[in-house]
DNA sequence: GCATGATATGTTATAGTATAACAATTTGTC
DNA sequence: GACAAATTGTTATACTATAACATATCATGC
């Protein structure tokens, strides 16, 4: 089995390296990633799973951005544009992709009990959707795949008792 | 090419017969299709496109509902949970389910022009879901699949003229 | 430098989506 | 009819997202 965020691992590395593929990455399509931006891919990175808008509005407010609704829903906008960033629809959450050179949609595993969001690079799910798309004459523009289900991790662990609840 | 909602038919028969369809199958199953419930399901079915709560909540007014939002977020739910209706995340709006004896989840195509909803019956893409899940080790309890683009009916209609719009 | 237009952010207000909490009603069963 | 369970009514509020306009910042040519 592959490594995934749901085994243990270095973030702050995560973190890090994620920020300077995106410093570059903006450099070369000639887009600005401005403290607002930045900032904001920092704080979904830094989060170990999936977070709201609002969340990271706190986060900016915390470090002394004078932020509102509007500051973080554009920096959203143009993270998730610039493929930096993709929007999980069925929690209103946001995520960090590892290969936002290449634009694509994610398929995403998503742990109810860790809350923990997996992307998938699968080809095979792709294909799948494209077939069935052609078959329908449907030109797709972009999709969600968000797969809610318990990962291996949290299936190993032994369930607590209810005395522990 | 199958025919879909997006090819012209009598959708009086559509609705109809999911009606009745719901009716027989909340009775095998023991469950109540009460008359809120009902009126819902309908007004999902009348629509010839996703359609969201308040707009249903309204719908259920007019017809001298005494109603609120919590009651068609009830009805929303149970109908959703007995398979007869889909959510659609990306677009926070409903669609009726045109095979709710087999428990699924869908797999849809939404036209962004004509914004109506077809639901896929792709096998390849279940599979290609479900193996990589397995691959992660990851247990699915439900999942969304939404592919936004334009169906076949609207790429065949003529572009409107800048001086048209 | 600095004027200018384009881009980005600040600010206020409000629209849209969803649920908590508790009361009242209806339903099925004994 | 009495009772428990399920459903709906009711009020309030939480959460998510955007409109509209003002201000500030940046890149470019002069």
């Amino acid at each position: 089995m592959q490594a995934t965020v749901f085994s243990p691992h270095d973030h702050t590395h995560c973190v890090s390296s994620a920020i300077s593929n995106a410093q570059s990455l903006c450099v070369d399509r000639g887009v600005r990633l401005t403290p607002v931006r930045q900032r904001v891919l920092e704080l979904v990175w830094r989060s170990h799973q999936p977070i709201g808008a609002y969340e990271l509005l706190a986060g900016l407010v915390k470090e002394g951005f004078n932020s509102a609704p509007p500051t973080v829903y554009r920096a959203l906008e143009f993270l998730c544009t610039q493929g930096l960033l993709h929007k999980l629809e069925g929690i209103n959450a946001y995520v960090g992709c590892s290969n936002p050179e290449t634009p694509h949609q994610g398929h995403f595993l998503l742990c109810k009990d860790c809350h923990q969001a997996q992307e998938l690079d699968s080809q095979y799910i792709s294909l799948a959707i494209k077939l069935s798309a052609d078959q329908h004459g449907f030109e797709i523009k972009r999709h969600t795949n968000e797969i809610v289900g318990t990962c291996q991790a949290c299936l190993d662990k032994p369930k607590k008792l209810e005395s522990e609840l």
